[in-house]
DNA sequence: ACTAGTTTGGACTACGAGTACAACCTATGA
DNA sequence: TCATAGGTTGTACTCGTAGTCCAAACTAGT
């Protein structure tokens, strides 16, 4: 997969709304194409495949995901803090980049299959969280968890499928605003189960 | 869709691993047909394609995890017992069928495309845990939280999450009984978020 | 034996992913 | 001004495979 232009990418993420839609099986390629407003040989000269747009623009959403639950991870705070900035950041972009949620969950699998997107997906949400929770423990503000793997890998799915369906329901009667309301609920349960006990 | 023969459904789940493993796309309706042992025009005479055959496994395995969680939660016991109940009910169904689990996150996708599936799932999932939630308020056992639905679904995300991953990870290395043993993390991380204040 | 439904093999069609390639455009820089 | 290189695109092509068709065989009930 050669370098993609900034320009080419930008138009891809109107090509996502498609796959997310039919699913990258029915989305013909020669449809992929028009709905970007990009020539089909244009697309066989950046990638391979049309797997490979969509682990484009999957990756491409991952990075966005690290790079904004890494800020906050890393921003000031207790631990319980932070998770709770991170579980908003998270949701944040999903709610902000739907239809290539609905395309991620729709290929996921594929993803698994995906090295270097599993790896990926791991960068952005479990070891982020998992080190939160180790945090968590060093500063007092969370409570020590069992198997703190499984659990993050829960917390991922509580936030995921949350998010996901959020997503799912469409942008169209719900705001993001209102959706990170929504997502309190969420906030709160994953908090109260982690606090301190007593 | 006609009324599939058990004989026939029991050999289909060993199509189950190839789709798993390979995914939908990738899976030939001929290597389907080949390692079920069943003739592809008789796959034809039961499904109108491969997407059908995938429904129908997935469709299988959340009546089965309908029925375990739905044992659980009409059991006698508090709320909160019935819904530790349930979630290992869940689990248990879920590590019991890797390669269909495998397959279902595979195409997930596929599955919240298909609308009767959506509505399977809601009955499998969301809806007893719901009422589970409302049930512990009425009783004390719970807490009140603030969008019950919302909560459900990340119940629903924490489990499925944990579940597929442990059935991704293959049966190989660890049994039913460890699976559930470590995802005793998950049912505490839920409980404790769910438990009466102070 | 007659009928209706099921099971199967094998040949066939249709469609769409991916390829090939030549023509064209747009820089850069000598 | 030309030359070269790399990017961009239209068009025509190949090829694999999902799904169709159908006739023959099997099974079971009456």
């Amino acid at each position: 997969m050669r370098q993609v232009p900034a320009k080419l990418a930008s138009k891809l993420y109107g090509a996502a709304e498609l796959i997310a839609e039919r699913g990258l099986a029915d989305a013909k390629i020669d449809e992929i194409a028009d709905s970007a407003g990009i020539p089909k040989a244009t697309l066989y000269y950046y990638f391979s495949g049309k797997e490979e747009i969509l682990a484009f623009l999957l990756s491409d959403m991952l990075e966005l995901i690290a790079g904004e639950v890494g800020a906050a991870v890393t921003s000031p705070g207790t631990a319980r803090e932070r998770l709770e900035e991170a579980v908003k950041a998270q949701l944040k972009v999903m709610l902000e980049n739907p239809a290539v949620c609905r395309a991620l969950v729709g290929d996921l699998g594929r993803a698994t299959r995906l090295p270097e997107l599993a790896i990926a997906l791991q960068a952005a949400f479990h070891q982020p969280i998992e080190e939160l929770l180790t945090d968590g423990v060093t500063d007092g503000s969370l409570r020590q968890v069992g198997d703190p793997g499984t659990v993050a890998l829960g917390i991922f799915g509580a936030i995921t499928v949350a998010g996901l369906s959020a997503a799912v329901e469409g942008p169209a009667d719900t705001s993001v605003d209102d959706s990170l309301r929504g997502a309190a609920a969420i906030c709160d349960l994953l908090i109260a189960g982690l606090a301190p006990r007593g």
